[in-house]
DNA sequence: GGGTCCCGCCAACTT
DNA sequence: AAGTTGGCGGGACCC
């Protein structure tokens, strides 16, 4: 019978696809709802039930966009669309409040210490009333610290205060740990870094890509960027909403992540393996304590992809890997480490 | 097999 | 006390 293919549980294609309720596309349904209905105000509830997921689901989503202050929380169940003209304000503060605590250094992207700083009163770009008055509350407590707005924040600081544009994912979880080298956190901390990127991948802020040839997975930051929908973006005011283009449609499913996509997308830049524990760092590049890949110009062409954004620009061949070793060099040599 | 990341438990926090 | 928020990690799915 060749229904039996529908039956058989090994063949027959699941109820849906793990990719419909990513975080990702959520966002994407998320950004585009309320970008398209202008609204000013909207309710968790709401959102999850207009959406189609679980509240809990929306709490992630949330949190991450909070984070570069789309939108903010006004108080139980009630957040206020900022829109995205605010993103590029909210990441050249985190740029600026990142330097800082790089300067004074070993606070550098350590979340607690830097969750520290916000409710010390180092003017923060993330703050707001409910943010501010809920800190107070919680000052001497831990739960905050780990919260995934300031996570997200320390992530977006790992790459807007470095010249850095690759960050392995392992690095970056390490980063973000501090001091704590226990392999369950790391863990967990990785997995969180997957719901952010997720998110910031959908927004086409992110790319998670591999390095050829560890295979490694890391992070490339790509920014923001405005979205000319159709011809150039026009710098306006920053008050209302931009259009960027956001899932292309619930079933946009079909897009494949992964794979080839690392090198395919380099045009002008150049990706670079270092060991993982490189003992002398001569490959890598150290920063506080993290090794990252040094930006190579930015990609010529703002990112047009649609969510995940997939990869088809014909990729760097073997040989072109070649160019890798020279590249390295001039990194190593370019970057001062303090 | 290791990378990804959905899912929901349950503790912290708020009302 | 009840409701809300969200950290956390198990384990299924994917490549």
């Amino acid at each position: 019978m060749s229904s039996l293919d529908l039956q058989n549980p090994e063949t027959r294609p699941p109820a849906y696809h793990r990719k419909e309720k990513s975080l990702g596309l959520l966002c994407s349904n998320f950004l585009r709802l309320y970008s398209e209905e202008g609204v000013a105000t909207f309710e968790l509830d709401d959102a999850a039930s207009k959406l189609g997921v679980e509240r809990r689901r929306m709490y992630d989503v949330v949190n991450i966009l909070e984070s570069i202050r789309i939108i903010a929380k006004k108080g139980k169940n009630q957040y206020s669309w900022k829109g995205f003209g605010e993103v590029p304000r909210a990441l050249e503060e985190l740029k600026e409040d990142g330097m800082r605590e790089k300067s004074n250094h070993s606070d550098f992207c350590n979340p607690v210490k830097v969750s520290k700083n916000i409710e010390n009163g180092v003017p923060s770009s993330l703050q707001n009333n409910w943010e501010a008055r809920s800190a107070a509350s919680l000052r001497s407590d831990n739960r905050r610290d780990k919260s995934l707005v300031i996570l997200t924040q320390s992530f977006i600081k790992l790459f807007l205060c470095s010249d850095m544009e690759f960050i392995l994912l392992d690095d970056a979880a390490q980063a973000l740990l501090g001091d704590n080298h226990d392999t369950t956190a790391l863990r967990t901390k990785v997995r969180r870094l997957y719901d952010i990127a997720n998110v910031f991948s959908s927004m086409n802020m992110i790319e998670k890509t591999h390095f050829p040839e560890s295979r490694k997975p890391a992070f490339r930051w790509l920014g923001w960027k405005e979205k000319p929908e159709n011809g150039s973006d026009t710098p306006s005011d920053l008050n209302e909403s931009k259009k960027r283009l956001f899932g292309i449609d619930i079933t946009n499913d079909i897009s494949k992540r992964n794979r080839v996509e690392s090198s395919t997308n380099c045009i002008n830049q150049t990706v670079i393996d270092v060991p993982m524990h490189n003992r002398h760092g001569d490959l890598g590049i150290v920063h506080d304590g993290i090794k990252l890949k040094q930006r190579s110009k930015h990609s010529s062409k703002g990112i047009e992809f649609g969510p995940f954004a997939p990869v088809n620009v014909s990729g760097l061949k073997d040989p072109e890997r070649r160019r890798v070793k020279e590249f390295q060099e001039k990194l190593t040599s370019t970057y001062r480490p303090q």
